[in-house]
DNA sequence: CCTTCTCCCTGCAAGC
DNA sequence: TGCTTGCAGGGAGAAG
């Protein structure tokens, strides 16, 4: 599911029923995700405060008062559910159950399983090997257009591509990088290396206008993403480009009959869609 | 370094 | 209907 605008929504779902209280009881359904849980993952957990619910790219990122921070991250299927007091009935692909003080409790299920979680020290976050390497954040000011073309310089592969990569800005995945190219009028194959000047603080500005947008709308809600409350988020409805294959593009004056509508490829085995007339 | 490929896993839709 | 195939929002690690 996720991307940038997805994780956020469910930062900010989880934020409200997470901060100022206890976890009283963490229980895991099996030893692993994507990776095994860290050693003693629920004892390390468990009566600890969570004081602060950030995000950095697609991680979720728990402050506990133990000084130390659950790193959560979605994979690609990964979500979490609020329950009331009343347990229901674990479901199929509830890995983690987690109790909160005050008659909570919070479910992360995932199908998939290519999400995990981890546990650093708060103070060696930005310093784990999860961070390290981490580009910027798209929404902050350090995501700027000096600071993408020094990124991309050098980058000989398609801007669709060099967008997907983490080290060069935090957060994106197929579907919003798809929708920035259009909103920046580029095409996706062009080489990232040339990508400069305006075109740059264009991309700049598009990517960061296509996440402000999404994360208004909850998000993106294709197969599992919901809200932790189990509301949809409604911005695949908002999409230009992803998933439209031979249609329209959004507010099309093209001639679909004639151009086909937007375009499918695959670059690096992931899906592209783009407008040939619109983006070059 | 940079780039592409493969693989992890389940579910679903399309095609036969 | 039931089977097979391919594809799906991510990213680590290996190989080129």
């Amino acid at each position: 599911m996720p991307e940038l605008p997805e994780v956020e929504t469910v930062r900010l779902g989880l934020e409200k029923v997470l901060v100022g209280r206890r976890l009283s009881e963490v229980r895991i359904m099996r030893p692993n995700l994507r990776f095994p849980f860290p050693i003693g993952f629920q004892d390390a957990l468990k009566n600890k405060r969570v004081e602060r619910l950030n995000r950095r790219g697609k991680f979720l990122l728990l402050d506990l008062d133990s000084r130390k921070t659950l790193i959560a991250h979605l994979g690609m299927s990964g979500h979490f559910k609020i329950y009331p007091s009343e347990q229901p009935e674990i479901e199929i692909h509830d890995h983690v159950l987690i109790e909160v003080e005050g008659g909570l409790s919070i479910r992360f299920n995932d199908p998939r399983r290519f999400g995990f979680m981890d546990l650093v020290d708060t103070d060696k976050l930005a310093s784990s090997n999860f961070f390290k390497n981490m580009g910027p954040e798209p929404l902050e000011n350090n995501f700027n257009g000096p600071s993408l073309i020094k990124s991309l310089a050098g980058r000989r592969s398609p801007i669709k591509t060099v967008l997907l990569d983490q080290s060069v800005v935090a957060g994106l995945g197929n579907i919003y990088v798809s929708e920035a190219l259009f909103r920046a009028g580029l095409s996706p194959k062009r080489l990232a290396v040339n990508i400069t000047g305006v075109r740059a603080e264009v991309l700049v500005t598009a990517i960061r206008n296509v996440l402000v947008d999404a994360i208004a709308a909850g998000g993106s809600s294709l197969r599992d993403h919901r809200k932790p409350t189990g509301e949809l988020g409604y911005f695949q409805h908002c999409f230009s480009v992803y998933g439209r294959a031979g249609m329209a593009c959004s507010g099309c004056v093209c001639e679909v009959k004639k151009t086909g509508g937007v375009k499918k490829i695959y670059q690096s085995g992931r899906s592209t869609f783009y407008c040939a007339l619109k983006q070059r």
